[in-house]
RNA sequence: GCGAGAGUGGCGGAAUUGGCAUACGCGCCAGAUUUAGGAUCUGGUCCCGAAAGGGGCGGGGGUUCGAAUCCCCCCUCUCGCACCA
């Protein structure tokens, strides 16, 4: 604790002199500090207009990691921000608590996940404290316990009266060995992660919530975002949500007459199709199989291609395959009959399961087209013709239509509309807009989730629990066995009385997605103590939407597109009178860090590099300890995977908090990558030693708070407070327009240095200021050492009860600027002006500037430009 | 393949959004202080050149009095993705 603070070393030794900046007691007394002041405990009460600054809550997984330490230094950082502008700011923390790596604990060790979670809870939450975060625990929510799933089911059963809830089916992975649902994540190679077991697609009935049905509400509200959320989020939910525009085509079987409807972007093409293929799980085929002739030959291979699986990475690499079916279809637009294929890149999912192939106008059709021999049909060209069998790609560009019945001869891109209404009017098609957006799987054969409040009577079939009977409680009877459901194993959940008709039934024994529990915390903070419903009205008006939302790319589509399509329900509900949850968004970069890889023996530990030259804080071309071969330095995300992971509790006791906190914001803008390195939090620290000194000495001289400021100060003194007025400014402007915090610590550092140039000439009331102003634009960034600071400056009050200091802007005015002056855009010399000279003054003085006419000497002057306080330049001929 | 973002000294990054490129910090070099230093303090540090001067923001072209910034082409890297029919 209060030992030596420890420079860059292994651990502060007993032998090294005492650095008088006790870190380690200063954060302790501050944080004690706060606590008794309830400093951030948000009351409603407050005259001050609110501020809701939310983190990403984590996973309790029971040790913090690099990710959440910028994730809550800048959440941090920004509410004490708010709370000295004025705002009564809200900055509550929980845990979304459910979730399979505590079920994976209790099947490993026999661990209950109850216990698993609650010790990691109690270990992470006082990690936060000595990180200096200040949270509102008053309002803290564990999404695993019974008093807030309870409310969960509540607003399941709500979806479910809404008609937003349903069954459905749908392929999953199935490891037959384990008896489980594999997340795809789980399946390495179309094998079990655990077991090895090929995984199967079985078709499963599970619960959907219809959020398909949001599509478009979800993409109109981009509209309130723009500017206030990330472009690259909005970019990716549009591209999520993916709305296409089109019609639906109605083919016909040739052989059975069977409708087969198709969606297309591309009506201009109708007239090359060439073949049609369907996804391999889609009904017609069985239907037209089954019995027909060509059943022995096509259903083996329509088989193969559904046990492919569902992994979106497996789709992309591998090749379109596909196999001709025996049976032809009708193109509406002209009666000619094409064969029908099942292809591995049609996707159920998608349109209608069925795709419509032009391979004379669609790069994957024309693959598959030349490989399996089908026939390509140009139906748009460009003006030198299109010749099929010289062709090496699909022609895409606009063009005009051949062999297009009514429409040949028009420009493609200018017919579309008239397509569309002309394949409506004829019955052959109408227009469509087609989502990629799928409905929201949110059934888990798990045991650790909130439990689906729906019983299966046999007489009554599916009746949801009554309200009066929530919360469906997780049993504490359960098998952790490899294999199955867990929650299935409990006879005493199971088993239960149909709320209808009293005669005994069955639960469900599906748990929901944890993404069901983080799209309601944030409200649930708003009111985390209420046991009659899920949030009081009142509370929630007062508190939403959240003015800043915190927290990490990666969940740029899923929670934060379930979070928005569950809040515009609860609009409609009649819940929330808003329908968009988080008014401003601001992501922060992936925290990276060398990591060494050998060829041999994969990802190495620093430590095990050998020998090699290091570069900064790299080492390169070592060798491996183990098997002496090439090592390999990559900078990259910090991972347990790649061995480079950083421990925030061994950073703070050895650089205390306020180090870590300073490292974090003062390298790149907090949307960047951040760079982890010994030589730059050791910086960091260094920055803040040095701050200390000059402080502590300054402290002594400073004369009492409160001593007006004389008006003859001489010019080094008045040059020293102008500087400290721009930095108000400047800082201010730098958090406000996107939490520059680097730029922040920049003009904080060139105001030090101006200053202690200066030494022992600064004026007494003049370093007062310096000194305060410096603490006052630091605080949020290091609280500790701030109020000590100002403590010891002889202020009784927390510097967050001072509010944000206010920049003179008469002080901050400069007496004399210096303008450049350029010969045809080069720099060639200065002159000196008053900040408001006009044009012909700045001129004038350019003009007459002694190296400007040496070099203006037998040259004609063209034109002169004047930037007023800006610049001159002057072009010239010859 | 599609989409988004980025490329500035040895390194992280500044650059008021079209106006002095490299602020601030790290690292490095020299010096001071110290029993010692991975501490602290002082000075130096884009490249070429003795200097005058010249060249420099991934590469090439363009617009402009003036471009890191705007436009076009190319290269490289990072992130996201559900073959988008």
């Amino acid at each position: 604790m209060g030992a030596a603070a420890a420079p860059r070393g292994i651990e502060a030794s007993g032998d090294m002199p005492e650095i008088d900046y006790k870190f380690t007691d200063i954060e302790r007394k501050w944080q004690a500090r706060w606590r008794k002041a309830r400093l951030f405990e948000a009351d409603e009460r407050s005259p001050r207009p609110k501020c809701y600054v939310l983190n990403m809550y984590p996973y309790p997984s029971g040790v913090l990691h690099m990710g959440h330490v910028i994730n809550y230094t800048l959440g941090d950082v920004v509410a004490r921000y708010k709370m000295l502008r004025g705002y009564n700011v809200m900055c509550p923390m929980g845990w979304d608590s459910f979730g399979m790596p505590a079920e994976n604990a209790a099947i490993r060790t026999g661990v209950h996940p109850h216990e698993f979670t609650e010790k990691n809870i109690a270990h992470m939450r006082a990690q936060m404290g000595s990180a200096g975060w200040g949270y509102d625990w008053r309002r803290e929510v564990a999404t695993s316990h019974a008093d807030y799933y309870r409310w969960t089911q509540w607003f399941f059963l709500k979806f479910y009266e809404k008609g937003l809830a349903v069954k459905k089916t749908a392929a999953v992975n199935w490891c037959e060995s384990c008896a489980t649902v594999l997340a795809n994540e789980q399946v390495k190679d179309g094998g079990c992660e655990r077991c090895g077991t090929q995984v199967a697609q079985k078709d499963m009935s599970q619960w959907f919530f219809r959020m398909s049905a949001y599509a478009e509400r979800l993409l109109a509200g981009h509209e309130t975002l723009r500017g206030k959320w990330p472009d690259a989020v909005l970019a990716m939910q549009e591209e999520w949500i993916g709305r296409s525009e089109g019609a639906t085509v109605f083919f016909k079987v040739e052989e059975t007459g069977d409708p087969l409807p198709v969606f297309t972007t591309r009506p201009d093409t109708l007239w090359g199709v060439t073949f049609m293929s369907v996804a391999p799980e889609h009904p017609i085929l069985e239907k037209l199989l089954k019995g027909s002739p060509h059943e022995r030959r096509v259903m083996p291979v329509v088989r193969e291609l559904r046990a492919m699986g569902t992994s979106e990475k497996e789709l992309a690499e591998r090749e379109k395959v596909g196999v001709f079916t025996g049976f032809h279809v009708v193109n509406p637009v002209n009666g000619e009959a094409v064969p029908l294929w099942a292809a591995n890149f049609a996707l159920m999912a998608y349109g209608t399961g069925a795709v419509m192939s032009v391979p004379a106008h669609d790069q994957r059709d024309f693959e598959f087209a030349r490989k399996y021999g089908l026939p390509i049909v140009p139906v748009i060209l460009p003006p030198e013709g299109l010749d099929p069998a010289a062709m090496t790609c699909a022609y895409v560009d606009p063009g005009t239509m051949v062999a297009s019945g009514p429409f040949t001869g028009a420009t493609n891109t200018e017919a579309m509309p008239r397509i569309i209404r002309w394949l409506d009017e004829e019955g052959r098609g109408k227009a469509a807009v087609n989502y990629r957006l799928r409905d929201w799987t949110l059934s888990r054969q798990r045991y650790w989730g909130a439990p689906i409040p729906i019983i299966y009577c046999d007489a009554c079939g599916m009746v949801p629990v009554p309200e009066k009977d929530l919360p469906v409680v997780l049993p504490e009877d359960v098998k952790f066995s490899r294999g199955g459901n867990p929650l299935a194993t409990s006879e005493s959940f199971v088993k239960a009385p149909c709320p209808r008709c009293t005669r005994p039934a069955r639960r469900e024994t599906d748990t929901m997605d944890t993404f069901v529990d983080s799209s309601w915390y944030f409200l649930r903070y708003c009111d985390a103590a209420n046991d009659t419903a899920p949030f009081s009205p009142a509370r929630i008006a007062h508190w939403m939407p959240v003015d800043q939302y915190i927290g990490g790319i990666e969940h740029a589509t899923m929670h934060l597109i379930y979070a928005r399509f569950f809040t515009m329900v609860l609009h409609d509900l009649g819940l929330l009178d808003f329908d968009e949850p988080f008014a401003r968004l601001f992501c922060q970069g992936m925290v990276c860090k060398t990591a060494y890889y050998c060829e041999k023996c994969k990802w190495l530990p620093e430590r095990k590099v050998e020998g090699g030259t290091r570069k900064g804080d790299a080492i390169e071309d070592g060798v491996c300890a183990a098997c002496k071969g090439p090592v390999r330095a990559e900078m990259t995300k910090i991972s347990k995977t790649k061995l480079n992971i950083v421990d925030p509790d061994a950073m703070i006791a050895k650089y205390g908090a306020d180090t870590v906190r300073l490292y974090m914001l003062s390298d790149a803008p907090p949307d960047r990558m951040q760079v982890w390195s010994e030589d730059g939090i050791n910086g960091a620290w260094r920055t803040l030693v040095r701050l200390w000194n000059l402080a502590t000495a300054a402290v002594a001289q400073a004369p009492p708070v409160g001593t007006a400021i004389p008006a003859d100060l001489d010019a080094e003194n008045r040059a020293l407070r102008r500087t400290t007025h721009q930095l108000i400014e400047s800082v201010t402007g730098a958090i406000e327009g996107g939490f520059h915090f680097n730029t922040a610590v920049a003009r904080c550092n060139e105001l030090v240095n101006q200053w202690r140039a200066m030494k022992d000439r600064v004026h007494g009331v003049v370093l007062r200021e310096t000194l305060e102003t410096i603490v006052r634009v630091l605080s949020p960034i290091v609280p500790h050492f701030a109020e000590e600071i100002w403590e010891r400056l002889g202020h009784e009050e927390s510097i967050f009860a001072a509010g944000w200091p206010a920049a003179d802007a008469a002080v901050a005015a400069e007496e004399m600027v210096e303008i450049p002056v350029q010969i045809n855009g080069k720099l060639r010399g200065r002159v000196m002006a008053p900040p408001d000279a006009t044009r012909e003054d700045l001129e004038r003085a350019a003009l007459a500037d002694e190296k400007v006419k040496k070099l203006l000497e037998g040259r004609t002057v063209a034109k002169v430009i004047v930037v007023p306080g800006r610049l001159v330049n002057i072009a010239v001929k010859g």
